[in-house]
RNA sequence: GGCGAGUUCGUCUAUCGGUUAGGACGGUGCGUUCUCAACGCUCAGAGAAGGGUUCGACUCCCUUACUCGCUGCCA
C-alpha cells in the first residue's frame, strides 16, 4: 500500500490549565497516530501574546507527559514542519495571506483583513443570541455554495457559510481559522481530529482550503464531554474538568487515560479496563461515537481504584509513601519495616492514593483523629470505654500479640462479662485507630506493636472517663 | 432567531431489520467478615413522541420535541 502516512496534530493554546476535553482530543489524535504508525504533532496556538507563555506551556507539556502521550514533532521534539509555535510562524502566515490577496479573496474593513466568500450578497437584519439576550443587527449575507464536509465519524455534512470572516485582526495578529488551516496545510496534516464544537467552523476551513487550491484533510469531529450534572459542556470550573485536579489528588494517569478512552469510544472486544497497548491496537476513528458523553466522576474513581489495587505491591508502596510524605505523615526517620507492613495492609483498602493518609495515618502518629460519627454509633449501642477497660488487663498480660493469643484474650473477656466477642472488636479498633473500618484488627495490633497498643488503649480508657 | 450535530436503563455503552434489548458505574438485597473496603450472587432500571417503509424496526425515512454546538477582530 502506498498510502501516505497519517499525520495528526493536537493544537492547544497555553491558557494555564489543561481541560479534560483537550486531553481527550489529544488522546484520540495520539491514539490514531500510534494505531496507524503515523506521526503525532504538537502545535502551540499561542497567538495571544499577552500570556506568560513559558509557565503556561509547561502545563501543556506536563499534562501530556503525565498522561503518557509523546509527540513526534513539536516543541522539544523537532521536526521538519516547524516552527511549532504559531507565534514563530508569522512569515508563513504572511506568505499564505499573499496567496489569497493575489487572487482577490481578501479585503480590508475597520483595520482587519477579511476573507471574501463567493456568492450573491445582500444586507439583512438578523437576530442572534448573546447570552440570554436576543439581539437584532444588520449584516451582509453571502449566498455561498454549500460545502460538503467528509467526516469519518458523522458521514457527509453539508453546510453553507453565509458571511465573510476575519483572517487578520486589526492588531495585526492572524485569526484562528486562518492560522489553523495554514498550519494544517504546511504541516501536512492528514487527519483533523477535534471536538464537535468545530464542526460548524469546518465550512469556513474548507472554503479556505478551496481558496488555497488544497485538498482538505480528513475530518473527524469527536463528541463533547458534558457536565456531570447541569447543562452544557464541561467548563474549567466544573469538578473533574482539569487534569491538574487528578494530579493533585494522586490519581493514576493510566486510570485517567483509560477513562478518557472510554468517553466517546468503546473497544471492540468489550473490555473497559485495558492496557494502552490494547487500546492502540483497536482504536478506529470510525468507531468513535457521535453523541456527547456526560462526565461521570464515580466511574472515573472506580477505574482509579481498580488500577491502584492492581498495582504491584512495591510500586504501590512507592507511590503511597510519596503521598504520605507530601501529607507530612512520614519522613526519613520513619521505619522502613513499618512502612512496608502498613502498605501491604492498606493497598486492598484504598479507593485511591488520595485517601492513603486517612487510611494509614494512625499507624504513624499518636495524635490521629477520632471519627465522631463512629464514636456516636458505638456509644449508641454500648460503652466503648468500658469494653476496652475490661479487655485491657488481659492484653497487658500477653507477652506478644499473636493472633491466636489476642483472640483468646477477647473470647475470655467476653465470656467473663457475658457478651459476645464482637462487642470488643469495634471499641478496640476505635481506640487504636479512631475509625470504624480498616484492616483486620489482628493485623493492626501486630503492626502497631505491644507498646503502642497498650498505650493507646489506656489513653482511650482515660479519656472515656472524662 | 439561523445553521449544524445528536437522542437505548440515573450515567457510560452493546446491538450493524428478527435478541427474554446485553454489559459496566451507581442503587437494592443477600452471602463472606471482628469492621470497612474488596469480592460473589440477586433485584430494580432503557429504545423521546408520532407517522411511515417492511412479513418484521431500537436499527431505514419523515415530522415534532428535547439536548449539544456554532452564530466574535476567542480558540
Amino acid at each position: 500500500m502506498s498510502t501516505t502516512s497519517v499525520r495528526t496534530r493536537f493544537a492547544p493554546s497555553p491558557t494555564g490549565f489543561f481541560h479534560i476535553g483537550s486531553a481527550r482530543t489529544a488522546l484520540f489524535n495520539w491514539l490514531y497516530a500510534r494505531h496507524t504508525g503515523g506521526t503525532f504533532i504538537l502545535r502551540i496556538e499561542d497567538t495571544d501574546k499577552e500570556r506568560n507563555s513559558e509557565e503556561y506551556l509547561r502545563v501543556i507539556y506536563d499534562s501530556l507527559k503525565w498522561l503518557g502521550m509523546d509527540w513526534d514533532e513539536g516543541p522539544g521534539a523537532g521536526g521538519a514542519s516547524g516552527p511549532y509555535k504559531q507565534s514563530e510562524r508569522s512569515d508563513i502566515y504572511r506568505e499564505y495571506l499573499k496567496k489569497l490577496q493575489s487572487t482577490g479573496r481578501t479585503y480590508e474593513k475597520e483595520g482587519a483583513i477579511w476573507f471574501r466568500l463567493e456568492g450573491e450578497r445582500q444586507n439583512i437584519r438578523e437576530k442572534y443570541k448573546d447570552g440570554d439576550r436576543l439581539i437584532e443587527r444588520e449584516i451582509e449575507r453571502v449566498k455561498a455554495a454549500p460545502v460538503l464536509i467528509h467526516d469519518v465519524i458523522r458521514g457527509d455534512v453539508t453546510r453553507a457559510e453565509d458571511r465573510d470572516f476575519v483572517l487578520v485582526r486589526a492588531n495585526g495578529e492572524p485569526g484562528f481559522h486562518f492560522v489553523n488551516v495554514v498550519d494544517d496545510i504546511t504541516m501536512g496534516i492528514t487527519h483533523v481530529i477535534r471536538g464537535e464544537d468545530h464542526l460548524s467552523n469546518t465550512s469556513k476551513h474548507i472554503e479556505l482550503y478551496k481558496a488555497f487550491g488544497v485538498t482538505p484533510p480528513i475530518f473527524a469531529h469527536i463528541p463533547l464531554i458534558l457536565k456531570g450534572d447541569g447543562k452544557g459542556k464541561m467548563s474549567k470550573r466544573d469538578r473533574g474538568a482539569l487534569i491538574e485536579e487528578y494530579q493533585t489528588r494522586h490519581f493514576l494517569p493510566e486510570a485517567v487515560r483509560n477513562f478518557l478512552c472510554l468517553l466517546g469510544w468503546t473497544p471492540a472486544d468489550g473490555r473497559e479496563i485495558l492496557p494502552i497497548a490494547d487500546v492502540i491496537a483497536q482504536f478506529e476513528l470510525t468507531a468513535v461515537h457521535q453523541a456527547n458523553a456526560r462526565f461521570d466522576e464515580r466511574k472515573m474513581s472506580f477505574l482509579n481504584q481498580q488500577y491502584v489495587r492492581a498495582l504491584p505491591p512495591e510500586v504501590f508502596a512507592l507511590k503511597a509513601e510519596a503521598v504520605l510524605r507530601a501529607a507530612g505523615i512520614v519522613d526519613d526517620k520513619t521505619s522502613r519495616a513499618l512502612l512496608q507492613s502498613v502498605f501491604s495492609l492498606i493497598q486492598e483498602k484504598v479507593s485511591g492514593l488520595e485517601n492513603a493518609p486517612a487510611l494509614a495515618g494512625y499507624f504513624f502518629k499518636e495524635d490521629f483523629d477520632f471519627d465522631p460519627k463512629v464514636h456516636e454509633s458505638l456509644v449508641k449501642k454500648d460503652i466503648p470505654g468500658q469494653r476496652v477497660a475490661e479487655l485491657l488487663p488481659r492484653l497487658e498480660g500477653l507477652e506478644s500479640f499473636e493472633d491466636a493469643l489476642v483472640d483468646a484474650a477477647i473470647v475470655e473477656t467476653a465470656t467473663e462479662h457475658g457478651v459476645k466477642p464482637v462487642a470488643y472488636y469495634a471499641p478496640l479498633r476505635f481506640a487504636l485507630s479512631g475509625t470504624g473500618g480498616g484492616p483486620h484488627l489482628n493485623a493492626i495490633l501486630r503492626v502497631l506493636g505491644r507498646e503502642k497498643v497498650l498505650e493507646r488503649a489506656r489513653r482511650f480508657v482515660e479519656n472515656s472517663k472524662k
